[in-house]
DNA sequence: CGCTAGTCCTGTCTGC
DNA sequence: TGCAGACAGGACTAGC
């Protein structure tokens, strides 16, 4: 669920805690840790030195080189409450009480998400590609990136080991945006192309962080309000919806196990 | 390399 | 109303 967007506004929101020091932790489900280079108890009395994002991970670094690092999967929610009496919503799985008297809570349905306890992250997060948001995302990286490739471009979009942070809906979007249709090879497009996608994806990118993300259906940022970029999709989770640019019923096709939105007259 | 299908899970919606 | 089946924003793996 939650993509590059979603998570740059959780992000944000949980920025306001920089300075605070965790005071206790709660684990409701032991099995969403992932990885643990140090014991949770460890965490005691350490402060969030910052709130850093790489690809769809969220980074609490902490003081002392400590690194808890928590990906949201499809359903995942990381949110902060007043009141932890309030913390009786189902799927919650780890409950962060700060010393500024904010409580943070994790909470994943289906529990696609994680958490980890990283002490270094360079090699954590090795293997994911360039920030889309980057400078070094530019015509040239894909140009090179795409060069030779036989694969659906959609699909290479969602490699996060090229590129880190794009998921389903800003994949479709940005794609419409291009007007490149989603299964073209991704050998096949032009330098021309390349550019037109390259700015697409930045634009769309940014334009979800202004909006606080999508909310489809699960999204809830740091405050654990809806995003609004739903309200600005053009052919994600519109099938059969007329094309806002030219009028024709939008299609839906599932392309590498993934719903695939586009119009079939606007984009070649 | 490229592609499909399966896996991890629960919730929600649709059609009968 | 009940129930079965489809489907969901991610990421990884096995197999061909």
């Amino acid at each position: 669920m939650p993509e590059l967007p979603e998570v740059e506004t959780i992000r944000s929101c949980l920025e306001a805690h920089q300075g605070a020091r965790i005071v206790k932790v709660e684990v409701k489900r032991a099995d969403i840790i992932r990885r643990a280079d140090f014991e949770l108890r460890d965490l005691i009395g350490l402060s969030i030195k910052g709130v850093g994002r790489r690809g769809k991970y969220l980074d609490l670094v902490l003081s002392g080189r400590g690194h808890l690092i928590l990906h949201m999967g499809m359903s995942g929610r990381v949110y902060q409450v007043e009141e932890p009496g309030q913390i009786e919503a189902p799927h919650v799985h780890l409950i962060i009480y700060l010393s500024n008297q904010a409580v943070i809570v994790y909470q994943d349905a289906r529990r696609f998400g994680g958490v980890w306890l990283v002490k270094d992250t360079r090699d954590f997060f090795s293997h994911l590609g360039v920030e889309p948001l980057a400078r070094a995302f530019n015509t040239d990286y894909l140009e090179k990136a795409l060069k030779g490739r036989k694969i659906a471009i959609k699909t290479l979009l969602l490699d996060q080991r090229l590129i880190s942070g794009i998921g389903n809906i800003y994949a479709d979007e940005a794609l419409f945006r291009s007007g490149i249709l989603p299964d073209r090879p991704s050998g096949s497009l032009s330098r021309r192309e390349v550019e037109v996608l390259v700015r697409a994806i930045k634009k769309v990118l940014r334009q979800g962080i202004e909006q606080r993300g999508t909310t489809f259906r699960d999204f809830r940022d740091g405050y654990n309000q809806m995003g609004g970029f739903q309200d600005h999709l053009k052919v994600y989770g519109r099938f059969r919806e007329p094309c806002p640019t030219c009028g024709q019923p939008l299609e839906r096709v599932r392309l590498g196990g993934r719903s695939t939105h586009y119009c079939a007259h606007c984009q070649h």
